[in-house]
DNA sequence: TTGTACGCGTTATCAT
DNA sequence: ATGATAACGCGTACAA
C-alpha cells in the first residue's frame, strides 16, 4: 500500500528517465534542453500531476511568491471605504493566477506603518507590496526601495521613485462634477477634500480650485480625513458661512452622504437648496434620498491593472507608468439647479 | 570587508561553539540541552541578531506560518461592510504578534468558493482558515477538514464540526432592539433580514420572530442578500402593505440607511411614521439624518479573539468555543413613539 | 546533460 | 542526560 505522498521533482526526472536539474530547465522554460527530452519531461510532470512546492522554490530562490498590502493606521476610514475592497478584489484576480498569494498587514498605534512594512521585508514575507495613498514626499518609496522590495504605487509619486505606477486622473473626475454644477448655474461651490498630505486628496482639492475659477465661480476647499465624522463637520462649516456655497462637492461618498444629512438636520433639500457629488460611486450612494451624484472610479480594474505591473516588475521588467480611464461623472439626484439661498441655512 | 549576510543556525552553533542541532533544539524549548549550553547558545543568538528563516523552516516542517480569509464571491456586498474591515484588523492585531501573515482570497465567479480554499491549501500557502458567514449545513467545514487545514468558525456551525469557534450573540442584539421598539409603542414591526442561507442571518430572523411574538407583536420577515439594493427593494415591498410596519429591524446599518433613504423618498419622515434599527454601528450611521439606532458588536475584538482561538489549534490545542460580549443598543434618532400609519405610507 | 552543492532549519540516529 | 552527525524537505544553479 503506497501513501499519498506528493510527487517531487526527483520522481519526475525518474519518471522521464533524466536527471533532476534537466527536469528544473525544461519546466521553466529554459535553453539548454532536447526538444525530445523536454517533452519526455512535461508528459512526467503531468502524469503524475506535479506542481513545484512553493516552499522548495521559496527557500532556493529567496522568493516568497506573495506580495502585500498595508493598510494605514485608521482603520475606521479604511473600514468604511469600499474603494479598497474594490482595490483588493482586483489585485487578487491577477495575483491567484499567477500563484501568489495577497498578504494584508495592518499598521496599528503600536506597530506604525514602517515597521510593518520591515516585518513584511524582514524574513522577505512578500516580493513586493502595492503602496496605497500616496502623500507628499512620500517616505514609503525610498523605504521599500532600502528594504529590497519591489513595488507599484496607486497613482504617481511627487518624489523620484524605481517602482511602475498606475494611475487614475481623478483630476479629471472633480472637473466634470464642477462642470455639471457650472452648468447647473451654481456659483459658490466648496470643496470637501481629502486629507492635503495626500497626493490624490490634494490633486483633487487642485483640480477644483482650477476648474472653478476656469469656470468664474467661487471655490472654498476644507480638508478632512475623509472620515463620515469631519466630512459632517466640515459641511456645518460650510453650511454656517455667511456666503454659504450652494453646491458642495465631496471627496468620497461616504462623507457626501453625511453631507446630506447635515444638510437635512439643517433644513436645507438637496439638491433645492444645496447641491451635494460624491466621489467612487459606492452602491449605498445609489439607495439614499436623494440618489448620490458621483465620479465613478473603476477600483477593480485598478487594483488588477496594478497587480500586472508589480508581478511585470518580479519578473524584471522595467518600470512603467500607466494611466487608466478617467473616472465618469454619474448623475443622480443630489445635484440641481442653483437657486438663491435661504436664510434659514 | 565583509558583506551583510543574514546569520543563519549555523553561525550561531559556531558562536556558542556547539552543533547546528543543538542550536535548534536550545531555541525550540525543547529537552536535552543542559542550561549551560542554553545559556550560551541563546546569548549567541541574540548577539548576532539571528531570527530563524521562515522559509527554511517552512521547507522542514511543512508549514507555511500564514493564516487566510476567504472572501465570498459578493464583493460588492462585503465591499460595503465595514463590518469585515474591522475583522481583518483585529485578525492581524494578533496574527502580526506571532509572527503569522494574513493571506486574502476571493472567490469570483470565475474561482469558486471551494477551489480558492483548495487552491490555498493545495500548497500549504496557509496552515488555517478562518471561517466567516457560516452558512446553514456549511459545506466549507468538511472541506477545510479534508484539505488538512486548522480553522476556526465565527459562530457555532450547526454541523459536526471539528474547529473552534468564537461566537457572538447577535440574537441579544436584535432582541434589544425589538424590546426597545416595543416599549415605544410599536406593534406591527418587520425584520429586514440578511440571506436565509446564513446562519447569523437566520438566527437574528428567529431571534426577531420570538423576541417580538413575546412581546405580543405582529411581525413580518424579509430575507436579502444584505445588499443596500435589496435593502431598499425589501423596504419599499413592506411599505406598500396595507398594514405596513411601523418599525423596521435591519440586520446591518448599510440596508438601513438605504432604508431611511426610501422612507424619506415615499414621504414617510424617520422616526415619526417609521423607526428603524441599524446593525453593526458603523461610523457613518451616526451621520446621517436621523442618526441611525443600531446594535454594536466589536468586529475587532471577534477577530483577535478568532485569530487566538485558531494559533491555539495550529499549536496543537483542542477544539474550544468561546462566546463573547452580546452586543448593545445604540439609540439614536432612527428610533421614535409609535405613531397611527398615515395613508400616504 | 548530468551530478552535486546549496539554501537553512528540523529531527531522527548514534555516540559519549 | 548531552551533544554531534547526518538525513531530509525540494528546487535551483553551476561545474563538469
Amino acid at each position: 500500500m503506497t501513501v499519498h505522498r506528493r510527487p517531487t521533482i526527483a520522481d519526475v526526472a525518474r519518471h522521464a528517465g533524466v536527471s533532476k536539474g534537466l527536469v528544473s530547465y525544461a519546466l521553466n522554460d529554459r535553453p539548454g534542453v532536447s526538444s525530445g527530452s523536454r517533452e519526455r519531461i512535461l508528459a512526467a510532470a503531468s502524469d503524475l500531476g506535479w506542481t513545484p512546492s512553493v516552499r522548495a522554490r521559496s527557500l532556493s530562490t529567496g522568493r516568497s511568491f506573495a506580495c502585500g498590502v498595508v493598510i494605514g493606521r485608521s482603520t475606521d476610514v479604511i473600514a468604511a471605504d469600499p474603494f479598497f475592497h474594490s482595490l483588493i478584489a482586483g489585485l487578487e484576480d491577477v495575483f491567484s493566477q499567477s500563484g501568489q498569494v495577497l498578504v494584508l498587514a495592518v499598521a496599528t498605534p503600536g506597530r506604525r506603518e514602517a515597521e510593518t512594512y520591515r516585518g513584511l521585508a524582514e524574513d522577505r514575507r512578500v516580493d513586493g507590496v502595492v503602496i496605497t495613498d500616496l502623500r507628499a514626499a512620500d517616505e514609503r518609496i525610498a523605504l521599500v526601495e532600502r528594504l529590497g522590495m519591489k513595488a507599484v504605487t496607486l497613482g504617481r509619486p511627487d518624489v523620484e521613485s524605481p517602482f511602475s505606477s498606475v494611475s487614475v486622473d481623478d483630476g479629471a473626475g472633480i472637473r466634470s462634477a464642477v462642470a455639471h454644477l457650472a452648468a447647473l448655474g451654481h456659483r459658490r461651490v466648496a470643496h470637501v477634500a481629502g486629507p492635503e498630505a495626500m497626493l490624490h486628496g490634494r490633486r483633487r482639492a487642485e483640480a477644483f480650485l482650477s476648474a472653478a475659477s476656469d469656470a468664474g465661480l467661487e471655490p472654498v476647499v476644507v480638508d478632512t480625513d475623509f472620515s463620515a465624522a469631519e466630512g459632517a463637520e466640515a459641511t456645518h462649516r460650510l453650511l454656517s458661512r455667511p456666503d454659504r456655497p450652494t453646491a458642495i462637492v465631496y471627496s468620497n461618498d461616504h462623507m457626501a452622504v453625511a453631507g446630506i444629512g447635515v444638510a437635512q438636520r439643517r433644513g436645507l433639500r438637496v439638491p433645492d437648496d444645496l447641491s451635494i457629488t460624491g466621489f467612487d460611486d459606492t452602491e449605498l450612494g445609489r439607495y439614499v434620498h436623494p440618489a448620490l451624484t458621483s465620479v465613478a472610479t473603476d477600483a477593480r480594474a485598478w487594483g488588477s491593472a496594478a497587480a500586472r505591473a508589480l508581478l511585470d516588475a518580479l519578473s524584471g521588467g522595467t518600470a512603467s507608468h500607466r494611466e487608466l480611464d478617467e473616472p465618469t461623472l454619474i448623475v443622480r439626484e443630489s445635484t440641481g439647479p442653483a437657486s438663491p439661498p435661504s436664510p434659514r441655512g
